[in-house]
This record gives C-alpha cells, sequence and structure tokens, in this order.
DNA sequence: TTGAAATAAGACAGCGTTGTCATTTTTGAC
DNA sequence: GTCAAAAATGACAACGCTGTCTTATTTCAA
C-alpha cells in the first residue's frame, strides 16, 4: 500500500510516545478500568500533547457498531426542525455521536426502501423521527422489524408503544381555549389540522376539554378541518365568516393556518382582534411579524430534541427501557385576542 | 474476537457466491476498469441478490480519506437553511458522500477551535459554508490553512479568491429599483443589511446601479442601515417615515426588515402600498402570509445548494479547479408596491 | 517471607475494505 | 501457430482501532 503522509496523529503514535502498548492508549481513550492513575495521567498528557483524535472510522469497524444517530424529518421542513436539529446535535456532541439527517417525503412510495438503504449503508444505529413521519405506521413497523433504537418526537396521542418524546399539547389547547373563554368568548371556532398529522390534529381534543368545563357547547359548524396550510386556514375562514351568526374567536391548530384567517378577516374589513380574536399554535417566528401579531403556544423544540437524543442514546449505551418523556407547552400571548363585552 | 453474527452481508460473502476474489468485486463496486463484462454482470447479480451494501467504514479506513462533506451554518438558522441543506442532501446523496451538518455562532470565540475539531474528529474531506459565516474572513483563512477542499455559498461581493456560489443580487437588487421607478417612484429609500453579512449589505449596491442609471439622486437620509432583524427594520422604518419629506418606498435588504417597516407604516397609519410601497428581497414564506404581501426577490437556495455540492465534489473526484457559479435570482412581484400618479 | 488473588499491561488477531504488485488469461500481429 | 503485449484476475498487506487472551506486576493475608 502507498505510503501515506500522515496528516494526523494515530494511536500508534501515542502509545511509542507513552511507551506503553496499543491497548493500554486504547483503555485510557474509552476508560476502561485496570489501568493506574499513573498510566492514565501518563498517556493522556502525550494526547493532549499531540492533539491526537481517534479514527473514529477504526473504532467503528474494530467495534462492529456505529456512533451515528439518524434524524428523519419530512420535506419541505416545517420551521421547527432547525430547533429540533439544533438540540439533537447538541446532545449528540456531548456523547460523541454523529448524526445523520436526512429528508424523506411523507407520501413517496420509496420512502420505506429509502430508509432501509440509509440504515444499511450506513450502519447507523439509533433513528429519530419528527412529525409527521412519527405517525406514519408503516415506518414505525419497519423500524420496529429491523430492531433499530427509535424515539418518536411527537407522535399523535394514539396508544403506540413506542419511546417518544411529546408535548402536552392537549393540556396546552385547553389552557389556551380557558384563555379565550376567560375574555369572555363562548362563540369559538377551531380548525383542525391535517388528518395525518396526529400532533397537530389532536389538538382539537384540548379544546373540547376545555369547554366542556365550562359548559359551552360547540356546534358542529364551528369545526373546520384544515391541512396545516395558510391557504386551507383560508379557506376555512371563509366559510367560519360567512356564517349567519360568525364565531367571536377562531382557535386554528397552528399558526400558518391563523394567519390564513387573519388574511381572510382582513378582506372581510373585520378588525383583528376587535370584530375577531385568533389564536394559534407553533409560535412560528412569523407570528411576531403578522398584524396583529399572534397568540399561540410554544412547544421547548430545542429541548424536545434533546431530551430524544439524550433517550436513545440511553437505550443504546445502558439499554434502557423505553421511555415516554412529556414536555411542557407554554402560552403566549400577543395581541390577536380582545375581551368580549355583552 | 468474538465471533458476532453477521448481520450483514460482506464482500467475501459476494466473492464466494461468484466465484471470484476479494479484489474483483472491489473492482465491479468501484466501477474500476479491466474487469470483464462477463464477470461485471455475475458480480452485479450476486450483490443484487444478497443485497450487499459495502461497509463505509472500511471503505474509508482503507482508502485513507472519507466521503463525508460537511456544512456550516450559522444558528438559530434563518429560514433558507433548510432549502440549503436539502439541495446538498440531494446532491451528495447521488454521489454517495454523507453530510455533516455542523451548526455554528458566529459571534463565538470558539468558532476556529470547534470548526477545527470538527475536521479532525470527522476526518471530512470538504466543508461547504453558508452566509453570513462564508463572509468570516479567519474561518475561511483556517480552511485555507487546512487545505481542506470548501465552497463558500453566498459570500460577499469583495475578492475572495474562493470556490463560491452566489446569485446576482447586485443586478437583481437593480431590477427591483428598475420596477420601483417604472411605477413612478423617485423618492425611494434603502435599509441595509448587518455589514458583517456582506451578501446582504452588498445589495444596496445595485440600488444605486439603477438610480444613477435613471439619473436620480439618492438624499443620504434615505440611506439606513439595519440588522436584518424585523426590529431592526422597525427602527429604520420609524426614521424614515418621520422625515419631513417622506420617501414613497422602502426598499429593504431582506423581508424581515421589510415586514417591520410595514408593522411600522401600519402603526402610522399608512396604507401599504397605497402611501407606501415596500419591497424585500429573500421571498421567505411569511412574505405571502403579511398584509398586504411583499413584493421580493426570490434565490434559488435549493438548487445553491446543489451546486455548492456538485463544486465541491468535483473539486474532490476530479481535482477540478475552483470555481465561481452565478446563479440568478428572480423577481417576484405581489401586492405591496403601487403606481404614483403625479 | 511466601504465595495466591487481584490488578495492570501487553501481544496479537480481526473488523471489511482498497492499493500494490504478481500472476494468469486473452488478444492479435506476424 | 507463435509470442509479446494487453487485459483480467488474484494474493496479500495495510488502514487504525478494539476484543480476547496471556503475561507481568502488585497487593496482602497468613
Amino acid at each position: 500500500m502507498k505510503k501515506k503522509i500522515k496528516s494526523v496523529a494515530t494511536m500508534q503514535d501515542v502509545a511509542k510516545e507513552a511507551r506503553v502498548s496499543l491497548k493500554t492508549v486504547s483503555r485510557v481513550i474509552n476508560k476502561e478500568p485496570n489501568v493506574s492513575i499513573k498510566t492514565i495521567e501518563k498517556v493522556q498528557n502525550v494526547i493532549d500533547a499531540i492533539e491526537y483524535q481517534p479514527n473514529s472510522f477504526a473504532q467503528t469497524l474494530a467495534r462492529g457498531k456505529t456512533k451515528i444517530i439518524g434524524l428523519l424529518y419530512d420535506t419541505p421542513s416545517p420551521n421547527y426542525i432547525s430547533h429540533v436539529m439544533e438540540g439533537v446535535l447538541t446532545q449528540c456532541y456531548k456523547s460523541d455521536y454523529e448524526v445523520i439527517i436526512h429528508p424523506c417525503r411523507f407520501n413517496e412510495t420509496t420512502l420505506l426502501r429509502d430508509v432501509e438503504l440509509l440504515i444499511k449503508r450506513t450502519r447507523l444505529s439509533g433513528l429519530i423521527t419528527t412529525p409527521p413521519l412519527s405517525d406514519k405506521e408503516d415506518l414505525i413497523d419497519l423500524l420496529r422489524d429491523l430492531d433499530i433504537p427509535r424515539v418518536l418526537i411527537s407522535p399523535g396521542t394514539k396508544e403506540i408503544n413506542e419511546p417518544s418524546v411529546k408535548t402536552n399539547d392537549r393540556e396546552a389547547a385547553a389552557q389556551m381555549t380557558n384563555y379565550l373563554i376567560s375574555k369572555g368568548h363562548t362563540r369559538i371556532a377551531f380548525i383542525k389540522g391535517h388528518p395525518s398529522h396526529l400532533s397537530v390534529s389532536d389538538r382539537v381534543k384540548g379544546f373540547y376539554d376545555s369547554l366542556s368545563l365550562a359548559n359551552i357547547i360547540c356546534p358542529n359548524e364551528l369545526i373546520e378541518s384544515g391541512l396545516n396550510s395558510y391557504e386551507s386556514g383560508m379557506e376555512c375562514a371563509k366559510r367560519l365568516l360567512s356564517l349567519k351568526e360568525r364565531p367571536t374567536a377562531i382557535f386554528a391548530a397552528n399558526d400558518e393556518m391563523a394567519a390564513g384567517v387573519i388574511k381572510i378577516a382582513h378582506q372581510k374589513n373585520l378588525n383583528v382582534p376587535k370584530d375577531l380574536s385568533v389564536v394559534g399554535f407553533d409560535d412560528t417566528p412569523m407570528t411576531q411579524m403578522i398584524s396583529p401579531p399572534l397568540s399561540t403556544i410554544k412547544q421547548p423544540m430545542g429541548l424536545m430534541g434533546e431530551e430524544a437524543a439524550k433517550n436513545l442514546i440511553n437505550q443504546l449505551e445502558k439499554g434502557d427501557e423505553e421511555k415516554y418523556i412529556v414536555m411542557n407547552s407554554t402560552l403566549i400571548i400577543r395581541d390577536s385576542v380582545s375581551e368580549i363585552n355583552q
């Protein structure tokens, strides 16, 4: 084999310099037991001095398993992905894992095949899924069959028996509804999210929780089904605002749809919030740039990413049992809701 | 060494099954010359049959270099990153490269050290930078010193001598200005971008180009300097709209700032576009959700990511010379500009 | 002081590829 | 049909690490 100019230090170099065997260096690096303090120090000093970094490829090959985690997301990616990603990356770097970000198309027929190849090709040892992929049953089944450790972020509330990180969307939605009720609203409309995106479409439950607690009955005409998009929000708003008896407030299951509602309200010369209160869900950056700034619910996406990674790494290293983590969303009050005075 | 259950096929399996040597299989996989058609077919059939996937770690170790590309971005990430990312990923998967996405903080003092460690640790063989990192001279210097093949996305127009992919922002800004002029505007203000974010801050040049061509003189009071943020757009707008003689149009160097301008205009009871025309730059999704929908300039971010990756891979594999790629931005006309009738 | 157990350190093969070089087979000009 | 050149194939070491097993050293009870 052609002699190559060694650009980076190898374990050999460390061993030679510290006058110990390869294996001893390996022990120090991997914090294995049965090395004397003196030796550890000696080796560590050399490592620091020559800035040795283990070659992860050689490690992987020798160990027979990777330290790589895959992150699956649907593209075009919603805004929150970048936050989740950051959380996952933060956590993984701490534990010396690499992350492979893999874009998928929810509706692509090749999705399953594609993910299977990804796993085979990269030999990744664990996977994190984000919505709406977390709700794709055949995908989850595949992962289970392949016996790949995994964590789902924000799967629907359906009783999947999988490790996951989710937010208390239902409670948060209830809290938001309480807030509207506390402002005197009783005729409140709700725009549901895309049916295959369970975590969004389920938010309606919290809405009903709150309503029934307040003894408010919500007629069917006030429940619309959107598709998570701005346009679909506009469609739903058109119908809601043409009702004989208009709602005084509209709660959209995500911010995009809420923005669509505000757009239509303006077109109909309704003042938001004076004539119509509107609230959303997700706290996308856009919520602060529209008029009026939108009251909404903020999920701790970055933290969720961190928790998901932590959970997965624990599974991988300590063989921890699967865990279900629930995190708190918070109500963000801006200027899109006003008091109703009878 | 502990015998491990072989979960996936290895080259050995293929070789045995096809009754050829290891090396021949390797040749087929890497499309090396000097293999007979017959043999290629024979081997390929076995590969397909047993769904053999080369172990990239063993490959990397044996080859002495990785097929990994790093993508550096500043966090919190602007919206466009996800598009760039998708383009890069698309292209890299085609060529069998992995991508490591690495978030950085532009102002962190540890940035350089951090990137250097990343390179050492992952042994990545090339890097793509996104703005504003593409303008960080010490970072670029580091990459040059380390002799890492690289491609910068949207660096400032300053004469850096580095392979890059950029858009014709200057021409596009001129085109936008022409558009405003064609609508009868002559008193046009411009809000510059963050000074360290050259590709944004340079957009003012196209503005001047167009103005001077039309023999319009722009007084200094109409040039503001923002920081790319919504808030800074509001600040600048406050000043501009308090001038004795108000501008009839404001061109902001990015959409966020333009949104801030519209916000302030509304606060001052100015109708956009009737009393004030506003345009932005970037075509972020938010532009369609604000009122009125913002006229802006769209950069082909996905394509730029693809081109950057293509460029980098060519450098790596064919030793291509550095290249400067320029792509076209396009004017997107929505409803934030109106005609001036004297 | 002795010797068995506990602890520390090392030798060496093997992980799954690819590069180099050696060997075998095919080709084609005469 | 012969033989040199070209093409196809193979043997084997090396990449840089870790697992297993072996050997050397230390510890400490009797």
